[in-house]
RNA sequence: UGGGGCGUCGCCAAGUGGUAAGGCAGCGGAUUUUGAUUCCGCCAUGCGGAGGUUCGAAUCCUCCCGCCCCAGCCA
């Protein structure tokens, strides 16, 4: 399915890690034949780059095992899901690269197994329906440090347990009221073995099974059960998951899962979640931003969320190789927001088609330029790919610099343009600055030039050097743009350190240029596809780019060494944060 | 003071008793019609700390320190 990763080819052997031992062992061992995994998102919102890493776990480890890897909505909570999330995912996980193929499920497939396996372990004894309230019940829990106490209905018998439970699915209690609670020692120094709650009443409809239900499963007793269900044969989820591994196995021993047929019971393995320096991905804040208008939307480029990656123009081939880079392991870390760029670059610089654009125009006139002459000059697509061929620029009397490319007083190790200087224009030919043209305000507004007829192309034939190339684009049919610039949402490594996650946004996120000058031959790019504007970054034209209004977005500046040797900021990228 | 985890370079991360991979970042230098790319070089006598076992320890033992998770009828 990822065919055109570049993972695998660059380290065989690399790519490996723990999940990946076990697994390789039980193959070898014969615990299991075929590797199932599966990834479970709940549908409460949109899928953000640290479920990127889950996604590629397990849908890779499936790949590189002939193993198939199942999508499963974990919808057991009708009250916080909804369906645009269901379509939602399922683009995204789509977009990353990954295929399903026929294995799309759900939880709420498996509510009429799962509720009859609750009978069975009511007859069994081993679960129980407590009247006690949310508050009762969270009293009686004890603390972490002292047992908690036995609920009053904790002995009921089987008959009365039965008789309960079927009146609780039968609709005839309000929410809240009663739950179906594992009976297994409120004692234990593990909170999640003190008699979990396998089954509340929601009175709520469901996207999927509407009002069939108003008795849904919790997590704990939903997720092992559908694994067993599916055959999975390795359930991987993140380390917060461990202290309900215990819980998970007592279910699976205690269910007539056997009776299903699968080749292998389902083990869960933990793995650390990933975090990613002055990024939030908690859904709930995630949620907040949203719907508090903080920014426009779940795919606003700003986001962390696949979908904002995409609008921004990120490939997805980029975020695997990302995820691979960061490795998988049992230690908590946060990984550096730059090595999401060096990958993100890293394949545009391979693959992105060059093009010239000025993001903030200076205007240059080149006086010894027939103003009733334009040329067309040639410049390939990629230094380093030939296969995209080559480009016409127009050249022509007045044209457009980067103001940033000039200084009226540089400093010493400043190389552009500077009166008196001489810089080459990247395609076109030598100019040197003769004049500088300024407004009442003192601001410089033009540039008046000479060029050398000589040095068409780019050289000159005395062999003379310059110290710098320019990017520029014609006056004329320069095609003008909105380009946005995207910094870090937050100001801070650590956005919420203090409390509050919404006090750390950054006012200045994102950044629109307006009356940029673009290369014509930049009309025809579809959406989403990035392409280098030499010298300056990668961008791709937003979704809401027309035609005779063009907007485009920064995916990623180009590592800018000038700017850290200048002192000034570099150019704020996907991830990088003020300390 | 309960239970479960984790501590190897600024950030990730290999290593599982035989004498510290790799990547990112950083720092030098070469090439360069992108101050980009590419290339070359530098970057842990030490693996949270202290003891111990051993010819030999990041790896084994003991004690200690630090960090993370758990008291939803969320997942």
């Amino acid at each position: 399915m990822v065919s055109d990763t570049t993972a695998a080819a660059e380290t065989p052997e690399g790519g490996r890690d723990f999940i990946r031992d076990i697994i390789a062992q039980d193959l070898a061992q014969g615990r299991v034949q075929t590797v199932v995994t599966r990834f479970p998102p709940e549908p409460n919102g949109y899928l953000h780059i640290g479920h990127a890493k889950s996604i590629c776990l397990n849908f890779g480890v499936a790949e590189e095992f002939a193993g198939r890897c199942h999508l499963r909505f974990d919808d057991t909570n009708p009250t916080r899901e909804e369906q645009e999330f269901i379509d939602a995912i399922q683009r995204d996980v789509r977009w990353l690269g990954f295929d399903w193929g026929d294995n799309l499920f759900h939880a709420s497939d498996y509510f009429e197994q799962l509720y009859a396996w609750a009978e069975h372990l009511i007859a069994s004894g081993d679960a129980y329906v407590d009247d006690q309230s949310p508050d009762e019940m969270r009293a009686a829990r004890g603390t972490l440090t002292e047992p908690g106490r036995n609920s009053p209905f904790r002995d009921r018998s089987p008959a009365e347990n039965l008789a309960l439970f079927r009146a609780m699915r039968a609709g005839e209690f309000p929410n809240g009221t009663r739950v179906l609670r594992a009976k297994i020692d409120m004692a234990a120094g593990n909170m999640t073995m003190r008699d979990p709650t396998l089954y509340r009443i929601l009175h709520a409809t469901h996207p999927r099974t509407g009002d069939a239900w108003c008795i849904y499963p919790t997590y704990d007793y939903a997720h092992g059960q559908s694994d067993a269900i599916e055959g999975i044969t390795h359930s991987l989820c993140t380390l917060e998951f461990e202290d309900h591994r215990p819980l998970y196995d007592w279910l699976l021993d205690r269910l007539p899962i056997a009776a299903l047929g699968k080749p292998a019971r389902p083990r869960q393995y933990e793995f650390a979640r990933l975090n990613i320096a002055g990024l939030v991905l908690s859904k709930r804040a995630l949620t907040r931003l949203v719907a508090g208008g903080h920014v426009a939307g779940w795919d606003d480029p700003r986001m962390p969320t696949l979908a904002g990656l995409r609008r921004r123009g990120v490939p997805p081939e980029a975020l695997r190789e990302f995820i691979r880079r960061v490795g998988m392991a049992r230690a908590n870390s946060v990984v550096d927001p730059a090595l999401f760029d060096f990958t993100t670059r890293e394949l545009l610089n391979r693959t992105a088609p060059r093009r010239m654009a000025v993001l903030r125009p200076l205007r240059v006139i080149i006086e010894n330029y027939p103003a009733d002459q334009t040329e067309a000059l040639p410049a390939v697509n990629h230094p380093d790919d030939p296969e995209q061929g080559v480009r016409e620029v127009t050249f022509s009397r007045e044209i457009y610099v980067e103001h940033d490319d000039f200084m009226e007083a540089p400093p010493k190790k400043f190389f552009r343009l500077a009166p008196g200087r001489e810089v080459r224009l990247r395609y076109g030919y030598f100019i040197t600055c003769r004049d500088v043209v300024k407004d009442e305000a003192g601001d410089v507004i033009a540039l008046r030039c000479t060029y050398d007829p000589a040095t068409r192309g780019g050289n000159a034939p005395d062999g003379r050097k310059v110290q710098a190339t320019l990017h520029w684009v014609s006056a004329a049919d320069a095609l003008p743009a909105e380009v946005r610039l995207y910094n870090p949402l937050f100001t801070r490594p650590d956005p919420g350190a203090d409390g509050d996650v919404f006090a750390d946004l950054n006012p200045d996120s994102l950044e629109v240029l307006t009356g940029c000058m673009l290369e014509p031959n930049l009309v025809v790019l579809p959406e989403g596809i990035a392409v280098q504007f030499e010298r300056l970054g990668y961008f791709c034209p937003d979704p809401e780019s027309r035609p005779g209004a063009l907007v485009f977005n920064r995916t990623v500046g180009l590592r800018d060494s000038w700017a850290k040797e200048s002192g000034r900021n570099a150019p704020p990228s996907v991830g990088k944060v003020k300390k």
